[in-house]
DNA sequence: TGGCAAAGTGTAAAAAACACACTTTAGCCA
DNA sequence: TGGCTAAAGTGTGTTTTTTACACTTTGCCA
């Protein structure tokens, strides 16, 4: 074992499998490679770690690059380090997942890095072992989705009732009975119903809900 | 973001949190670091990622090195990168953690490498961010144990109930109504009782079982 | 004003989790 | 050899959680 051995230097760098709710479905961003190798194939967006950034920075960052927003909801999905998972040269990656509220993304902005959404169902071949990434990032999700309060993260910040029930139908790719899942939120406090109501996807309208996280914090007791 | 450039390669690491359970009690080995920086202080075994190996591959050698053990039950726990986290160089390390059954460890082995057994819940102060690594590791251990048979792993291949119990009780750090145990675990049929019977923990002596990986593998239903 | 589409609402049955205490056995030792 | 000890082994009733299930309300629009 030895220190300082130039040979066993890597190049890193970060992967992320970002995650949006939108028409009923759950979405991720991809993207065609613009560089070599890999040119044209549909590809996570990713970036160098620098030298002077911690791996979490240069994923917050790369977020940020392509989003234009901070403060995402993201976490590690880990390292993928096969030697030849990029066809140049050594690169290990850092993947991550992040939630993403899309109407909070700018749509000319996205389109400007050439990104597009495609159904977590339905997604193509990916470049490298990207399509790896994306399978335990959805698991990862998943798991944290049914046990923290983080789901929210995927919505506008009042939503009501049918999107939530929806949301959490995309994630775990199964129907959930209206009348249980609506038992198990009213018991939880910190989802406030407030008097506001949403006319665009019925008649009748229905009445929007907000997460609220100091209530949860007193008594964060989360599970769907 | 730039292809090859120089000043973003960084060494990589592996460090392992290796669980054993003995006494009763659930153990991680560390050692005093034999190299600078951080010469003498308590810390997990590691080594660094070869230019010809993945990074899986580095984990499994130097599991290897350690134990002179292959084919241990062993996860990938995260990539740990913040940047001075290792007082010399910009060294990222994956961490990963395994399960050995500590009868098969050779004790000259281990204390040719100045390894110690310590108890998960009475761990020193630790090199760097070690300590966090371990954290880490043992709640992903812990989710791992409680949907996968592979607590085993820890054990002897022919083991009591009260054995295992003292394990998920370890592991858990709750204690478990014995009856209610071993009704679930008679109800996994890949956890087959034997004819053997273990005289070493009471003089009535308790009936050995095995875990059937064959028949586990026919119905996969394991919960603990 | 009748039809439509989504919102909203409660109860009963089944399954899972939990609480709980005594009997059996074999070795040891007085 | 008989009594003590320490661990093994064994079922039942209660509570909690999960699941299954269908009709009414509302407002818009044709």
């Amino acid at each position: 074992m030895t220190y300082y051995n130039e040979h066993s230097k890597v190049w890193l760098s970060v992967d992320c499998i970002i995650f949006g709710f939108d028409e009923g479905k759950l979405k991720v961003l991809i993207g065609k490679r613009k560089m070599d190798p890999g040119r044209g194939e549909w590809s996570l967006y990713g970036g160098f770690v620098g030298g002077e950034e911690s791996v979490d920075e240069a994923a917050s960052r790369t977020l940020f690059e392509l989003t234009g927003l901070r403060n995402l909801f993201m976490r590690q999905v880990g390292a993928f380090g096969k030697v030849d998972r990029d066809p140049g040269e050594r690169v290990v990656s850092i993947a991550y997942y992040a939630l993403i509220n899309v109407n909070e993304y700018d749509e000319a902005l996205r389109q400007a890095h050439g990104q597009i959404w495609v159904d977590v169902n339905e997604i193509p071949q990916l470049y490298s072992d990207h399509n790896e990434m994306v399978k335990k990032a959805r698991k990862m999700m998943q798991q944290k989705l049914a046990q923290e309060p983080v789901g929210f993260r995927l919505l506008p910040s009042l939503f009501t009732l049918t999107q939530l029930q929806k949301l959490y139908e995309a994630v775990k790719g199964e129907l959930i009975d209206k009348r249980n899942f609506r038992k198990r939120i009213k018991e939880m406090d910190f989802i406030e119903k407030t008097e506001l109501i949403d006319k665009t996807s019925s008649k009748r309208g229905a009445y929007l809900y907000r997460f609220n996280k100091r209530m949860y914090n007193e008594d964060p007791n989360f599970k769907l």
